[in-house]
DNA sequence: TGTCTCATTTTTTTT
DNA sequence: AAATGAGACA
C-alpha cells in the first residue's frame, strides 16, 4: 500500500510520515513541495485516516485540482473525492453557506468580485459628496482589504491610531466612514467580498465555540500549501481549526513570497514555530527541476535580500547552459527575438511548443509578444488576462442569475436593469438608489414597489421599473425547481439577452453570442457532472462555484502543444524546459511602484520565482525603448541583472543589438511623470507647439499626440497640403503632423506607413 | 434617454 | 492603447 514512499528522498519522507503535531516544511524551489503534500495525504489515507477528516488548503483552484488528481492516481478516486481540498476562499465559502444563519447572512449570499466592490465604493464616495479624484475606489478598496486581512472591523479601524494617521497623511479623512458604509452596504445586499469570506470565517469560529469544536473535530489533519502567501486572518483561522490536536503541516518557501500586496504576511511562515510550539522543521533543499547554473544563478540573486530563512538549495543535475541575457532596440524587437528563439528551439528539438514559457511582469506586455508569435505561426496560450468570466456579456448574464437568487444584490441589479435597453436611465436609477439608501432597503424593493417608497419618478418610469421587477420575479420559482441549465436557458431567452447578441451582426456581437453559448455549455457540463454524482443542480449551486473561479481552464479542445504566456505571478508553481523572461527594465521590473527596500525585495523574489521556473534554459530580455500607455519611454536594464553572479550569465546577446536613438526630442523624457498641476497648458499641446512653432488654438484644447522616440525631424504635412515637418522612425513608420481644418483649430498627429522619402 | 465625440487619465501582481 | 468621463445633441 505504501511502497510509494520509496519514491521520496529522505527529507521528503520525513516530512511525509511525521503526521502528528505541527510541522513546518521549508521547501526550496523545485524541491518537490507538491510531492510532499500529495504523498503526505496519500500516506494519511493509507494509515486509515478518513478522507473527510483531511483539510488541504491551496492558493489557487488549479493547484487544488492538480493535487486531487495526483492523489487519485496514488490511492484511487474513491478516496480523493471526499477530501476537503480547495482554496481558502472556496472551502470557507462552503462552510459559511452552511452556517450562514450564525453570522446573520442569507444562505444564498452573493460573492462580490473586485469590480463589484469598487463600484459600491464609488457610489458611497459620490453620495458622501467627496472628491473622486482624491478618494479613488481602487485605493479605498485596497485599504479596506488590508484592514479585513488584518481582522480589523470598521470599529477597530476607527480606533486604530496608526491607520488614522496614515489616512490623514494620504488626505483620506473619511476613510473610516467609507469602510463603515461599505460594510453596511454589502451586508444589506446579502453579499460578501473576497476578504469577507476569510474575515467572517474567522468570526464564525471565534464567536461560536460549538462550531469551532465541530470543525476542528472534522478537520483532524490540516495541510496548507504556499504558507508564505497567507495573511494574518488566514493564519488565525488555521490556528483555530487546528486546535487542539495541532496536526497541522504547512509548506512554503519564504523566498517565493510574492503576494504582500494582497495582505500576505511573510511573518506567518517565519513565526510559525512561535504560533505552534514544538513544531518540527523540515527543509527540502535539493532541487530536482533545474540545472545547476539556473539554481546557482537564482541563489546568487536571492542572496541580495535580507531576512531569509537560511537554506542551501542545490541541484545535482548537469551544469547546463548559462542564462542568456539579451538587449533589444524596442519592445517589438524583443518580441521578435522571443518568437525566433522559440522557433529555433523547437526546430533544434529542445522542446515542443508547450515546453516554452514567456513570463513577464505585467499583462500589458503580452500583446507585442503575441503579435510576433502570430507572425511566425507559433501557437500560444495566454493565461489569466481577461478571463472568460470577466467578459461583459458573461457578467451580465450571470448578474441576472444573481439577482433572481438574491434580490438584494444591488450590483447585479444595476448591471442588468437596463440591459438590454429598457428605457430605464441614469436619472431614474440615481433616484431609485437614493430612495433605497434612505429607506435602508435593497434597490430591488424600490423597483418592485416605487409607490410605497414614494419614489419621485414619472409614472412611465415607474411602470418600467415594476415591469422589470415582475420579469425577475417570474423566474424566482424556476430557480428553485428547475435544473440550472434549463433555468439559465430560460432566463437568457426571456430577457432577450440572447436575441440581442444574435441580432448584433458585428464581429464582436458574434463573439458575444458565442460566449453566451459557451456559458450555457459550461452550465450544462457542470450540471451533468454533478448528476453523475447523484446530485441535482440548481442555479444557486452554479453561482456558488462560479464567483470563485478566475483562471478557470477555458478548456481548449484541441491538443495542439502551445507556448505559454503569463505573468510571473501566474507562473508560480509551474515549470518549463525553456523559460523566457521579458522586460527586465527599471520602472517595469522592478515595478515603478516599488520604492521601499521591502517592496524591492519582493520584486526580487518575483524574479527569483521566474528564474526557478526553468528546467534547462533561461532567457532574459530587455528593451531600450518600449511603448507604454500610448507613449514611447526609454528604459535602462533592470538592477536585478547586476544581482546575478556574472559567472552564470551569458551576456553576449547584449552587445549586438543596441542602437541608441540618434536624436531624442528633449520633451519626450522631461514630460514623463510630470505632476498635473505643473502643467499650465496641456502637455500635448505644448509639445506640438514647440515642435511646429505653431500657437495652440485659443481654447487650449489638448491634442492627440504620438511622437516616436528616435525619430528624425524632416518636415510636417498638414491637412491643407502644406508640408512642414515629418518624423521618420527607423525607416518603418512616420508620423505626420496635421492641421485639422474642419471644426476647431486643433492639431492632430497621425501615424502613417512610410513611403521612403 | 441614449448616443456620439472629444478629452483625460491610467500606470502591477489576484483569490 | 485602452478605458473612463464629460458634454453636446438628437
Amino acid at each position: 500500500m505504501s511502497e510509494f514512499l520509496n519514491e521520496l528522498n529522505e527529507a521528503q519522507r520525513a516530512a511525509v510520515v511525521n503526521t502528528e503535531g505541527p510541522s513546518l516544511v521549508i521547501a526550496g524551489a523545485g524541491s518537490g513541495k507538491t510531492r510532499v503534500l500529495t504523498y503526505r495525504i496519500a500516506w494519511l489515507l493509507s494509515q486509515g485516516v478518513s478522507p473527510s477528516n483531511i483539510l488541504a488548503l491551496t492558493f489557487t483552484n488549479k493547484a487544488a485540482r492538480e493535487m486531487k488528481e495526483r492523489i487519485a492516481r496514488l490511492v484511487g478516486d474513491k478516496y480523493a473525492r471526499y477530501l476537503w481540498m480547495g482554496t481558502f476562499h472556496s472551502v470557507f465559502s462552503k462552510i459559511l453557506r452552511q452556517e450562514s444563519a450564525r453570522i446573520d447572512y442569507g444562505h444564498d449570499y452573493t460573492i462580490y468580485d473586485s469590480t463589484d466592490s469598487k463600484s459600491v465604493i464609488k457610489q458611497i464616495v459620490k453620495e458622501m459628496g467627496l472628491d473622486e479624484k482624491q478618494y479613488k475606489p481602487g485605493m479605498i478598496a485596497s485599504r479596506i482589504s488590508m484592514a479585513k486581512n488584518n481582522l480589523l472591523s470598521p470599529v477597530d479601524y476607527a480606533g486604530n491610531r496608526a491607520l488614522i494617521e496614515d489616512d490623514k497623511r494620504a488626505r483620506l479623512y473619511r476613510m473610516q466612514d467609507i469602510y463603515f458604509a461599505y460594510n453596511k452596504r454589502l451586508k444589506q445586499a446579502n453579499a460578501m467580498d473576497f476578504d469577507d469570506l476569510l474575515f467572517n470565517m474567522n468570526l464564525l469560529l471565534e464567536q461560536n465555540e460549538d462550531l469551532r469544536e465541530k470543525y476542528s473535530s472534522i478537520f483532524r489533519y490540516i495541510l496548507v500549501d504556499e504558507y508564505q502567501d497567507t495573511n494574518y486572518c488566514q493564519s488565525r483561522i488555521v490556528k483555530q481549526l487546528a486546535e487542539p490536536l495541532n496536526n497541522i503541516c504547512v509548506v512554503g518557501d519564504d523566498a517565493q513570497s510574492i503576494y504582500s500586496f494582497r495582505g500576505a504576511n511573510i511573518d506567518n511562515i517565519l513565526g510559525f514555530r512561535n504560533m505552534f510550539g514544538g513544531a518540527q522543521l523540515f527543509k527540502l533543499e535539493r532541487n530536482y527541476r533545474s540545472t545547476q547554473n539556473i539554481v546557482d544563478a537564482a541563489n546568487s540573486l536571492i542572496k541580495k535580500n535580507e531576512g531569509q530563512i537560511r537554506k542551501n538549495v542545490y541541484s545535482e543535475k548537469e551544469a547546463g547552459e548559462r542564462l542568456h541575457v539579451s538587449a533589444h532596440e524596442n519592445d517589438r524587437h524583443e518580441g521578435e527575438f522571443i518568437a525566433k528563439t522559440i522557433q529555433q528551439g523547437k526546430r533544434s528539438g529542445k522542446a515542443q511548443y508547450d515546453g516554452f514559457a514567456v513570463l513577464y511582469r505585467t499583462n500589458a506586455q503580452s500583446r507585442v509578444i503575441e503579435d510576433e508569435l502570430r507572425k511566425l505561426g507559433i501557437p500560444y496560450r495566454i493565461y489569466g488576462s481577461v478571463s472568460f468570466y470577466q467578459r461583459k456579456e458573461i457578467k451580465d448574464a450571470i448578474a441576472y442569475f444573481r439577482l433572481v437568487v438574491n434580490p438584494s444584490d444591488d450590483e447585479a441589479l444595476l448591471r442588468v436593469i437596463n440591459f438590454p435597453a429598457r428605457g430605464i436611465g441614469e436619472t431614474t436609477m440615481r433616484r431609485v438608489l437614493d430612495t433605497a439608501h434612505r429607506a435602508d432597503v435593497p434597490a430591488f424593493a424600490v423597483v418592485s414597489d416605487p409607490q410605497r417608497y414614494a419614489l419621485e419618478s414619472a409614472a412611465a418610469a415607474q411602470k418600467k421599473l415594476t415591469g422589470f421587477a415582475a420579469l425577475i420575479n417570474s423566474f424566482r420559482e424556476q430557480a428553485q425547481t428547475e435544473d440550472a441549465y434549463v433555468f439559465a436557458q430560460n432566463v437568457l431567452k426571456q430577457t432577450a439577452v440572447m436575441s440581442a447578441a444574435l441580432a448584433d451582426k458585428s464581429a464582436e456581437g458574434q463573439d458575444r453570442y458565442d460566449n453566451l453559448q459557451e456559458l450555457l455549455g459550461s452550465i450544462h457540463e457542470f450540471s451533468d457532472a454533478r448528476r453523475q454524482q447523484g446530485e441535482e443542480t440548481k442555479i444557486t449551486d452554479f453561482l456558488a462555484e462560479v464567483s470563485l473561479l478566475t483562471d478557470q481552464d477555458e478548456h481548449l479542445d484541441d491538443e495542439t502543444p502551445r507556448v505559454s504566456l503569463m505573468t510571473i505571478h501566474a507562473a508560480k508553481g509551474l515549470e518549463f524546459p525553456v523559460v523566457i523572461i521579458a522586460g527586465l527594465e527599471e520602472q517595469l521590473f522592478p515595478s515603478a511602484f516599488a520604492e521601499s527596500v521591502r517592496e524591492i525585495e519582493e520584486e526580487r523574489r518575483l524574479f527569483y520565482v521566474a528564474i526557478t521556473r526553468a528546467e534547462r534554459e533561461c532567457y532574459i530580455t530587455y528593451a531600450r525603448q518600449r511603448f507604454r500607455n500610448g507613449q514611447i519611454v526609454f528604459s535602462s536594464p533592470s538592477r536585478f541583472l547586476k544581482d546575478i553572479d556574472e559567472q552564470y550569465l551569458d551576456r553576449s546577446g547584449e552587445k549586438r543589438t543596441i542602437v541608441q536613438p540618434q536624436w531624442q526630442p528633449s520633451w519626450l523624457q522631461s514630460e514623463w511623470r510630470r505632476e498635473p498641476e505643473e502643467r499650465p497648458m496641456p502637455a500635448a499641446t505644448r509639445k506640438l507647439s514647440k515642435t511646429t512653432g505653431m500657437q495652440p488654438s485659443a481654447d487650449k484644447k489638448p491634442i492627440e499626440t504620438a511622437f516616436a522616440a528616435g525619430s528624425r525631424v524632416r518636415h510636417a504635412t498638414f491637412g491643407d497640403g502644406t508640408v512642414r515637418e515629418t518624423f521618420e522612425e527607423n525607416g518603418n513608420e512616420k508620423i505626420v503632423v496635421r492641421f485639422d481644418t474642419k471644426g476647431e483649430k486643433t492639431l492632430l498627429l497621425k501615424f502613417a506607413k512610410l513611403e521612403r522619402l
